[in-house]
DNA sequence: GACCAGGCACATC
DNA sequence: GATGTGCATGGT
């Protein structure tokens, strides 16, 4: 802790990381990414788009189940049998096409290896990654980061509803001013980016919800 | 029964 | 460029 400390130049950067320190401490460490290994988090970035991770965990289960967690063996599944088996994430049939985008990026350009995709220098790799339909910004992030272990700060929606009530980022701001607005004032470490985002999470569905229940909130007097 | 969930793409103005 | 809408299951 103390080693960032000393490499935060700026007040804002001095209050983000108030504000982390606050979270870390009643929350604790949250273990991201929920997965065990960088395919099974690629895919769970994937499936968790504007839906709850619970639901998320029973179409990798059934993934599991029928061991077709693999990247050659999903992309040669027929598409309406991919949709069948994550069906309980939702919007099944638009995320069975989003995966095999991604699948399709992945086995063909990096023979269906991770390990060789994250040779790509970062920066270069989100483009890439972003290029693929139905990827946006925050999966592309979440990739990056829980899968690779890249530097890279995810904006959700809870990031912007509680940051924006605190007054550090406009209601205006969009994902990527959001992203540069802590990459810019945070030092860039990968296991405080893992964290952060998880711990702004863990506020966001307990007390930051669109009825926002602040008087509880661990950052009510921030 | 209403509201919400760790988004994204596309249509329409 | 901004604003609206479809996509869907499952928990509170």
């Amino acid at each position: 802790m103390e080693a960032l400390r000393k490499q935060i130049i700026t007040p804002i950067g001095q209050k983000l990381f108030e504000i982390y320190e606050l979270l870390y401490n009643h929350f604790g460490p949250q273990h991201w990414w929920p997965g065990e290994t960088p395919f099974e988090i690629a895919v769970g970035a994937i499936l968790t788009q504007n839906t709850a991770w619970k639901n998320v965990e029973k179409a990798i289960a059934n993934l599991k189940k029928a061991n077709l967690l693999d990247p050659w063996q999903l992309y040669s599944l027929p598409l309406s049998a991919l949709a069948e088996l994550i069906r309980p994430a939702g919007f099944f049939n638009l995320k069975a096409k989003r995966l095999k985008n991604f699948l399709a990026f992945l086995c063909e350009k990096y023979n269906g290896s991770l390990e060789r995709m994250f040779e790509e220098e970062t920066e270069a790799l989100r483009q890439k990654l972003l290029g693929v339909p139905g990827i946006g910004p925050e999966t592309a992030d979440s990739i990056l980061l829980y899968a690779g272990n890249k530097p890279t700060f995810v904006v959700d929606t809870y990031t912007k509803r509680i940051f924006t009530r605190h007054g550090l980022i406009s209601e205006e701001d969009d994902y990527e001013q959001i992203r540069l607005f802590f990459m810019e004032h945070l030092p860039e470490d990968i296991s405080l980016f893992n964290e952060y985002h998880a711990l702004i999470v863990a506020l966001g569905k307990n007390y930051c919800r669109p009825k926002p229940q602040c008087h509880k909130c661990v950052l009510k007097d921030i």
